[in-house]
RNA sequence: GGCCCCGUAGCUCAACGGAUAGAGCGUCCCCCUCCUAAGGGGAAGGUUGCAGGUUCAAGUCCUGCCGGGGUCGCCA
């Protein structure tokens, strides 16, 4: 149930029906038509730009169509008001009793309400993490997981056929970096000292790796050269760091549906496939590329590489596919796995990056337009720097990795849910500040707490009532006579939730699940001034004592409150608090 | 130099192309014999970096500048 939708259907409705009785021009684009809450709740509940958009393409006046529109909207029960104002706005009043059918929806529906069809079962892949399995993961890949995951949820809500996917970064020389690093640490396991060089990675994490790998190979490795035990001890190692990263998603609760390998494509023949396919486009050529302009690089040579003409869909210079001695650059593979994803019949692809891959999206982009045929859209996702901060210090140090925080560092000292909820306060694009004081503490200034504060109150509320004796559970209220809830505070709350399905539309739409934090604010917002409200004016408090039916009326309103809460809080994958002491 | 992201109140940030640009913090005033005051109400605070353009309507879209960050052929 969509309120929005729904009025906006029978405006489309009033406004054909206008055309086919000759007051409007038949034949006219009603696409830009929109029905949205005002800015300024004075206004009315709902409004409606149709005249305005209309003005132009019928040749009227906007007032002579709202007028004409405004008498049809009267001809629906559901419609109250609808008056000219501003510019050519048609603004529109419900009927109360829209706003009583709401809570009662809401109550029936459940964590549903808010559901769409928005994506009518279209299959899309969200690639996230994808972070080298070369060591633990970091902050900045939590703030990329924590992203991902909540926006599959939040595609999931709104109607997608969702597949989480991790593209395991095997294929590559930082996996042989990782090798040589772990084979230091079997050395060390064996009792010789280690000789972390420069180059490999010195991180503490790897000790285990290198006491299993002594448990699984005894001492037969020592004194053998690397082209004897590269290949073992990358797979070994490998396997041992992604089954360490499953455990960090774990405790983020973030579950992965594929784990895709760059290195499996190797050898398959899938990227000559790829790149053969991208070849009979005539999209692949032998040429040099130009130096960057402005900033060349000393030791620039001119070289011919194999190129990809990315150009031809959108990009600014061609891409190489292979380097000089013939092999892959990553980008090769990428293309492959791309092209690999499309012919699984996704109709979309959404990659999650870090900001720092920013230079790499045109040309991806470029890659899947071309191989789709333009047919399968991806959007690319950049996530910005975490700035961790403790005291309002900013903060570095790592227990584990030495030289940077990991996932677990923050999960162990902020909680899955806080750092879920916080890491999805900010836009994707924009830098977020992390502050392990702040996120814990417990006021209004931090909104997982205000949120949650929010949702345990009504909690209060329902325990409260049960022991005064009112049947509160969801049939009940659902049942229950709602046409007690007319005063004005307990309207404009209903409202707020009839904005719910809304926010979770356009949230999908912008692959944007922050907006689904901010909105969540505003409801326990509302409701904590509502509340408020009954501090002074004993009639807006929620058990009216003595009076079971107009309690379980204004209980009906909250628990519509906490139902709402709860299912925004499962998009973004955090769990509700039933109290806070 | 090319490309990408960002620039909104003193600070941190919102705003699906819609009306008088909104919150929190900070500052000032006020509200607990009463469901959790861990909260709420109010005041003050703005030329949305600058200049053009498109539009009935621009913080939002386009162009050009300015400032900050990222990135730019054998790293992935």
């Amino acid at each position: 149930m969509n309120l929005f939708s729904d009025i906006r259907e029978l405006v489309i409705a009033s406004l054909t029906a206008m055309a086919s009785d000759g007051q409007l021009p038949a034949g006219l684009d009603l696409a830009a038509v929109a029905v949205e809450p005002p800015r300024d709740a004075a206004h009315g509940d709902m409004a409606t730009n149709a005249a305005m958009v209309l003005a132009k393409p019928a040749a009227m006046a906007p007032r002579a169509i709202a007028e004409a529109l405004a008498a049809r909207l009267m001809a629906d029960p559901r419609i109250a008001g609808a008056d000219v104002a501003g510019p050519g706005f048609l603004n529109l009043r419900l009927n109360p009793g829209i706003w009583q059918g709401l809570v009662r929806s809401v109550l029936v529906q459940g964590t549903a309400y808010g559901r769409s069809n928005l994506g009518a079962g279209l299959k899309v892949n969200v690639e996230f993490v994808s972070a080298n399995p070369t060591g633990p993961m970091h902050v900045g890949h939590t703030r990329g997981a924590v992203f991902g995951d909540a926006l599959a949820r939040l595609l999931a809500y709104a109607g997608w056929n969702v597949t989480r996917e991790y593209y395991i970064n095997d294929g590559g020389a930082q996996v042989d970096v990782l090798a040589r690093s772990a084979y230091e640490r079997y050395r060390e396991a064996c009792g010789l000292s280690p000789e972390i060089r420069e180059g490999l990675y010195p991180g503490d994490y790897l000790i285990p790796v290198g006491e299993a790998l002594k448990a699984r190979y005894g001492t037969s490795l020592l004194e053998q050269p690397e082209s004897v035990w590269l290949h073992d001890v990358r797979d070994f190692a490998s396997q041992m760091m992604m089954e360490e990263i499953r455990g960090d998603l774990a405790l983020l609760g973030v579950q992965m549906d594929v784990y895709s390998s760059e290195k499996a494509l190797y050898g398959t023949g899938e990227i000559e496939a790829a790149i053969d396919t991208l070849r009979g486009m005539g999209l692949i050529y032998e040429g040099v590329l130009e130096p960057p302009k402005g900033k060349e690089p000393e030791d620039w040579e001119p070289r011919v590489q194999t190129l990809f003409r990315s150009t031809a869909h959108g990009d600014d210079v061609d891409r190489p596919v292979q380097k000089s001695d013939g092999s892959w650059t990553y980008f090769a593979p990428d293309i492959a796995y791309h092209h690999n994803k499309v012919k699984r019949g996704f109709d979309a692809l959404i990659d999650i990056f870090g900001a720092d891959h920013g230079g790499y999206v045109k040309r991806m982009k470029a890659a899947v337009s071309a191989l789709s045929g333009g047919r399968v859209p991806l959007d690319i996702k950049l996530i910005q720097l975490v700035k961790l901060f403790k005291n309002g210090e900013p903060f570095k140090m790592s227990k584990r990795a030495g030289t940077f925080v990991t996932l677990r560092d923050v999960v162990e000292q902020a909680g899955a849910d806080v750092t879920r909820f916080v890491m999805l306060t900010r836009k994707n694009d924009a830098p977020l500040d992390f502050d392990f004081d702040k996120v814990l503490e417990q006021s209004k200034d931090n909104p997982v707490f205000y949120v949650q504060y929010a949702n345990a109150r009504i909690n209060s509320v329902l325990r409260k009532a049960h022991d005064a004796g009112i049947a509160v559970d969801d049939a009940t209220l659902a049942a229950a006579d709602l046409s007690g809830l007319t005063h004005e505070a307990e309207l404009k709350m209903a409202k707020q939730l009839a904005e719910w399905p809304r926010l979770v539309e356009i949230a999908a739409r912008n692959n944007e699940p922050h907006r689904v934090a901010f909105y969540l604010y505003e409801l326990a917002s509302d409701f904590h001034g509502l509340w408020n409200r009954g501090n002074d004016d004993t009639a807006l408090r929620f058990i009216q004592e003595g009076e079971t039916a107009t309690s379980q009326a204004k209980i009906a309103l909250a628990r519509a409150v906490s139902v709402v809460i709860c299912a925004g809080l499962g998009i973004l994958g955090v769990t509700p608090a039933e109290e806070m002491r």
